[in-house]
DNA sequence: CTCAGAATGATAACGATTCTCATACGCAAG
DNA sequence: CTTGCGTATGAGAATCGTTATCATTCTGAG
């Protein structure tokens, strides 16, 4: 213990601000390579390995949320809030909103400790299409 | 839509019943490169590429479950319900529990439609350390 | 038994992610 | 301003799970 004035390490490097500014401003889930992909057209090079480093360091310091595509992928997306929450994620265009549900977790909690389970954690997520691709005739 | 006698379609080939029979006996979340591994030894060679194929074929007749585990592989489950339903999976042993809970699939619902999305899915997974394996000490 | 179509499986191809390691950089001390 | 050192970087190799290829084998109908 000897960080007295750092309470949240964010980035100082060039590369480890593109990272972030290119999350911050998208709003969406967004694979690292797709980010790696902005940021080489955008101007601002950053190596592949570089992005999968600083994505994952943000996600353990609780900065951007993470989560398994239906492929596998892994996508990442920077949150408003910081409190635990899930997401509706449009599986046309990627768009996501976030949302919270109290009884979820009551529920999650209490069915786990029902079966004698300790030290639980939970996923919920849930994918529709938005009213923008549904009003579009998505299929 | 030209089905009029085949409810459900179970294999006729040694290997598809090979790779259910797996599934049936373990009552747990198995990789496909697991059950591959243990047919294997079993005396019952199996190809890979086949073990990938009865899965998927499973998977899509809505006779086995499946989810992403934390590392991204798929995982693989022979569930006794035939409806909808949850799992809580122990994050050490792998074991695993169905679950149910409508109100969970009421939230999910409203959420959703109240932000204007159709089409509607949801995964919901607990994970935690099942009774055994706390009480061994799960660190 | 014979034949056509489906299933199989060894292997190559793929795509996402992680690892390696030589180089570039940032920064504090001198 | 220069030196020195520890960290960050990034090109490319290495992994790993999964899917595609395609020649061979099997199955079931007639």
């Amino acid at each position: 213990m000897a960080e007295p004035a750092s309470p949240r390490r964010l980035p100082t490097t060039r590369q480890g601000a593109a990272v972030l500014a290119a999350l911050r401003s998208s709003g969406t889930f967004r694979s690292a390579q797709d980010i790696h992909a902005e940021l080489r057209a955008g101007g601002a090079p950053v190596g592949l390995a570089t992005v999968y480093r600083h994505l994952q360091l943000l996600a353990e310091h609780g900065v951007i949320d993470t989560l398994q595509a239906a492929d596998g992928q892994t996508v990442y997306r920077h949150c408003r809030s910081d409190d635990h929450h899930h997401h509706i994620v449009c599986r046309r265009c990627g768009t996501s909103e976030e949302i919270e549900g109290p009884e979820v977790e009551r529920w999650a909690e209490s069915a786990a400790r029902r079966l004698g389970y300790t030290d639980i954690t939970h996923t919920v997520e849930i994918f529709g299409l938005c009213a923008t691709c549904s009003a579009a005739g998505g299929h």
